[in-house]
DNA sequence: TTGTATGCGTTATCAT
DNA sequence: ATGATAACGCATACAA
């Protein structure tokens, strides 16, 4: 079943059968109508693979995650999917894990299925340590453009959409200052680009307000509520005097409110804890997190944008930000 | 770049290109080095276009979900896209939302793309009820093997792997029962395949152990924490007595958590819970949920290795069953 | 407005 | 073991 049965069964040519099937306006109503129906009848579909041998393109863009289960994450494959979508673009999944192998791997892979782009989710794709090898994403730049979320990479075709999450933690670190705060702890997972940002916006704070952190009191974390309850008692049982906890991400902080409820600590009289991502976490503890709220249906969706523009021949800035909120809820106060 | 190129470069037929391209043993060992060098000086890439027009695949199966950033989903997605992937097979991956008219629409859409068959994950794809209409599933089935995960419908070329839900409940509630609880609540979220499952499974054990359940005591539920709350302040109020709660979803066990927080309630000595998927949500509540581990890694892998046998043309059972289990934590005591 | 002819890059069949 | 050539099904430049 293809356009010469079509063409044969309408009594026109196959060139006059594509052009109705692509709203050529260069069809007259009635044979366009002949065409229709013949399709109709044989049940026409369009083979697909041969468009894309044509075009060169299947209308489809890759996405890379380290892990599509993680609850962040997640959420953003599902709202650059949607998005997608909305252009007509289909998504091909791949999730790599963290290492550098795979995800150099997959690369090729979406490169050799010709994706008509890339778009990286998470801040885990770039190494931004000097030195580090990046160069299976500018690689894949010269071929097709790249979009990295929550990541950050200077490239010519290379567009990052992030969220400002230094000013995020430097200004709930501010606020809980301001509030009366001396001992504070950030836990953190990860030393992204992202993760940096994070921390850099912690230890501004504690800069511009005198105070001194040594470095028990930032602690690089495995992302888990337990590793996170127990570097917490640890320190707790060390005399390691803390009322403030700020955290990269939600499960972090979720350990935080079970450390408190194991040691008899009110929350947040005694102590105050704020999550990052505002994920469903933050509504399971008793009291609920409050949660700085990194936008990722925003970043998703001008990821998505910003991609379109690209394929489109616009002209767009390397660097498109977000602005994160402070979603107050039960363990803050102030 | 093309098969050509390389063809005259290396001083043989395009056909003799192809066959090192695909492993052909037809080939000396002398031509094919030659071959492969020119593919590396050229830096050439094979067409995967063409290829797909040839071959008529491209390797691909369609991913349908309602909802990919729900937690259980999103595990399956994940799950079923690493295993996809080890067979040499892309996911394409499609949100559908619960609409009847898109999850239609995106059927035919993958049939359109030409995936070599379609994994529908989550019970929400089949509608059980008599009389109901599932005849866009049946008609792709038709052109390629559907796979349903957790979803059951009779086809001839729809295959169905699912979790013993029925049993799971049951064997929860009969130990509660054992256990001397007579005052169930039972929170249900969805009256697909499965959640009617799970649902008679609590009945049955009802039943059996001569429990009469009025219609309080079974409720069809938002799946959300605070509707979860709602509803059992609500009954709580109306004085209806309960001790145990079984819940078809860990967010509504987590909603039993917190209610029985507010209202001073001791789980477990007062108040047994169990949930449902044994998610990240199970290690956020204090005390921690005891929740019926629904395999969704083993339901994924199944599904996976399901469709390659058939693709392969293997001859395989139409349905398949994988036992779920109870991981008991710290709200029951059983 | 419509038709003809060609190219897209493979794989596969048939010779040699 | 290797080569020539025909599909595969569409889009499109060019002709009419």
């Amino acid at each position: 079943m293809n356009i010469y049965d079509v063409s044969k069964k309408a009594g026109v040519s196959i060139a006059t059968v594509s052009r109705v099937l692509n709203g050529n306006h260069n069809v007259s109503e009635k044979t366009r109508s002949k065409v229709i129906s013949a399709m109709k009848e044989l049940d026409y579909t369009p083979n697909i693979f041969a468009r894309g041998l044509g075009l060169n393109t299947m209308k489809t863009i890759g996405i890379m995650c380290t892990d599509s289960s993680d609850t962040y994450l997640a959420n953003a494959v599902y709202y650059v999917e949607q998005k997608l979508r909305s252009f007509g673009y289909d998504a091909l999944l791949c999730c790599t894990g963290n290492d550098y192998i795979n995800k150099k791997k997959y690369m090729s892979l979406l490169l050799s299925k010709r994706v008509d782009g890339i778009i990286l989710i998470g801040s885990q794709f770039v190494n931004n340590s000097p030195g580090s090898d990046n160069s299976y994403i500018v690689d894949a730049s010269s071929e097709i453009p790249i979009i990295l979320v929550n990541g950050y990479l200077a490239g010519d075709n290379i567009y990052c959409v992030m969220c400002n999450d230094h000013d995020a933690v430097y200004n709930a670190a501010s606020d809980m200052i301001k509030a009366g705060h001396r001992d504070f702890v950030y836990l953190y997972t990860s030393t992204s680009f992202s993760g940096m940002n994070k921390l850099r916006g912690f230890k501004d704070a504690m800069d511009e307000a005198g105070i001194h952190i040594d470095k028990d009191r930032f602690h690089l974390c495995t992302k888990s509520i337990s590793k996170s309850n127990d570097y917490l008692s640890f320190i707790y049982e060390k005399n390691v005097p803390f009322d403030a906890i700020l955290t990269s991400d939600d499960s972090l902080a979720v350990g935080a409110v079970k450390f408190a409820y194991k040691h008899g600590i009110k929350v947040p009289d005694e102590l105050e804890i704020v999550g990052y991502n505002n994920s469903v976490l933050a509504n399971c503890t008793e009291p609920e997190l409050s949660s700085i709220d990194s936008k990722v249906e925003q970043l998703s969706s001008n990821a998505v944008d910003l991609l379109m523009e690209v394929l489109g021949g616009g002209s767009v800035s390397n660097i498109n930000t977000v602005t994160a909120d402070l979603i107050k809820r039960q363990t803050t106060k102030f």
